[in-house]
DNA sequence: TACAAAGTGGGGATAAGTGGGGAATTTCAC
DNA sequence: GTGAAATTCCCCACTTATCCCCACTTTGTA
């Protein structure tokens, strides 16, 4: 499981360090993907797998649903952890994210996610606002 | 599976060179087609024949099907990959998708897609806004 | 203080992507 | 059937990007 928080700097290269924490959980290869909140998602091989084969069979026929597969898949990129514990984030992703030097790594249960670090500052300050909100709904999910 | 997006160009003679990573599963031979979306799909020899057989299995007797596997199958092209990694790609499927010179690879799990880069990002801008609604029933699916 | 481990930065070797020339093959006209 | 033109294929070369290795800095610990 994933928890916490750390800030790394991605570097000219786009190289990133993973939390040493985490780095026997992922192993050597892993997918990061854009989904929501621009914000990028770090998944292990087993959890990534199980979520591309869900998207498999979205009915492809169904042009929304075509979209939203092909956002998703083609918007993920596989990479290895080399020997310093780094991955490479392509450009296009950095984009998506809005990433530009330094990064915070936030450990969610099942993935790490990555996030530019004013982008996560001011995340953090718009949802501890709401958070109260939140947890009033939370109820219903039965939390 | 293919994932990711790659950015790569088409030269004066229609050669395109495949990104490395896929070329062990393309290997030497696979099918281009017009389907969907402006774009062109690229498949492994394997996956390719699932989706004929599929196509072949479709009741004649309705016109949509009929029509639908016409044009998948009439559109197609086999092509080889030479010893640079690079395909040729016929005119008119250029034109069907309406490729210049760059051009972006999609890889959307059993297919490569190519794209225009321009059409591509026009698509992204598009379907991004919608995405985010699609994403929030894709709660239904468990994902 | 010394040591170890984690994060960061940079140089050099290697591979990938791209462009162009020339040989081989095909196509077409005569 | 022959020759010219066009197309395709193969090979080489250049540029850029990627990968691998080494080294420095910082932080925490013994």
């Amino acid at each position: 499981m994933f928890i916490g928080e750390y800030n790394h700097s991605i570097d000219e290269k786009n190289r990133l360090a993973v939390p040493v924490k985490f780095r026997r959980t992922l192993q050597s290869w892993a997918v990061v993907t854009r989904v929501l909140d621009n914000c990028l998602f770090l998944f292990p091989k087993k959890e990534w797998e199980a979520l591309a084969n869900k998207l498999a069979s979205l009915p492809i026929s169904q042009a929304g649903a075509r979209a939203f597969a092909r956002l998703m898949l083609a918007g993920a990129m596989d990479v290895t952890i080399d020997k310093q514990g780094r991955i490479v984030v392509p450009d296009y992703l950095k984009g998506y994210a809005g990433v530009k030097k330094k990064v915070v790594f936030a450990g969610v249960y099942n993935r790490l996610e990555i996030w530019d670090e004013v982008e996560w500052k001011k995340y953090k300050v718009r949802t501890e606002k709401e958070s109260e909100k939140i947890a009033e709904n939370m109820g219903e999910l039965g939390i």
